[in-house]
DNA sequence: CCAAAAGTGTTGATCCTACACCCATGT
DNA sequence: ACATGGGTGTAGGATCAACACTTTTGG
């Protein structure tokens, strides 16, 4: 069923940087090839696009389908058009990132599989095509989208602790947050709505807060 | 001489908002479309990707061909891609903005010619396609890059006086500024250097600075 | 009762904003 | 000489960073 156009048409496609918590630290989601070239590498997710979708539906869609979850935050962040970076044929690929609540159980059910693993930002093994590269400007976009804040509910529940938003803050930034100043900034910004109900850890309950 | 794939390709092409200053005003360079469709529409300048070009290169070239000269400033801030945007065949328009510096003379000579004009961003024709859309968002873009001063450089001469900085800045901001205060914001942000030579006209000669 | 995280105020330094006047030149 | 844009300083308020201690619960 081949598709014939007058002039080249390069193939068009999506690459997601799906980005969670674990324990903590960032973690991005990548894919084991099955197939040539790169077989054996790990891969962000992605694929191509439907020829009646646009590229945020295409990027939901393929996230969709190798997680199982409609993404809470999904930004497009920039085009890797290198001629030769896909040895088969020309692909532009429309990068991605996005972000997807902490949910320890779900998590470890998806490092179990095969295919699809979770790696800390601060482990990653060798990446196919130019896929280094995409994943390090996610991390660039992500941390200046994190100064926002609000960005930053996608990593976590609906509810949340105040040290859990600062422990996000202080993942996808790189930085030491202090305490204080961080919820003055917080409060500032007006972000975060208080509840009436408390976490209950191995110690104080701490209030739990919602995106304002 | 057809080109066949395997699966629907879209073809892929940039358009290019290219601003100056023409008379302390922004103005967008505007081409009149000299077929179908939308024909003796305006639209911004662009064109499709080539084979063996990066995206960065294809809007470069295509402002190239169609202003003659190598943009200062160009940046990409993002995709279009409904699948109808375009009547003829699917067409995934890569959106960059570049800046000028504005020369007067030059741009007197633009506006002479029969298929491209600048027009005031205040004062815009209907545009084909989804150029409104596209020109909307790079006015966006702009604005906050204007924040940081040196993006306003590409949109001057080598040398300028602080006047004519501040009116870059307020031209692209749409925002007035405070002489003194912004004077003391560029010096804080060290991104201009004093030269020993000063700008002669109506009245007092006023300094003429460079990009530091 | 103790370990551990939750939560809170103040102070000094810095930055931003608002404001009014003198300067140097061309005409 | 004067009109015009070029150029400068300061004071008050807001904002930010750095600092230590009390509170509450589970174990």
């Amino acid at each position: 069923m081949p598709f014939t156009y007058e002039y080249p048409h390069p193939a068009v496609a999506t690459d997601i940087a799906v980005f969670t918590l674990r324990l903590g630290a960032l973690n991005v989601l990548l894919i084991e090839r099955g197939g040539e070239p790169y077989l054996g590498a790990w891969a962000l997710p992605g694929g191509f696009l439907q020829p009646d979708e646009e590229l945020d539906q295409c990027a939901r869609r393929e996230l969709e389908e190798e997680t199982g979850v409609d993404a809470e935050l999904l930004v497009q962040f920039g085009n890797f058009s290198a001629p030769d970076r896909d040895p088969r044929e020309r692909v532009i690929s429309v990068a991605y990132l996005a972000l997807l609540p902490s949910d320890e159980l779900r998590l470890e059910a998806s490092t179990d599989a095969a295919q699809a693993r979770w790696f800390p930002v601060a482990a990653l093994p060798r990446l196919a095509f130019d896929h280094d590269k995409i994943l390090a400007r996610a991390l660039e976009v992500l941390a200046g989208r994190a100064r926002q804040i609000s960005p930053l509910f996608a990593l976590l529940p609906p509810r949340f602790t105040l040290s859990q938003l600062q422990g996000a803050y202080e993942a996808v930034t790189g930085e030491e947050a202090e305490k204080r100043n961080f919820r003055k900034m917080v409060a500032t910004l007006g972000c975060v709505r208080e509840t009436e109900d408390f976490a209950h850890g191995a110690h104080r309950p701490a209030r739990l807060y919602e995106a304002a």
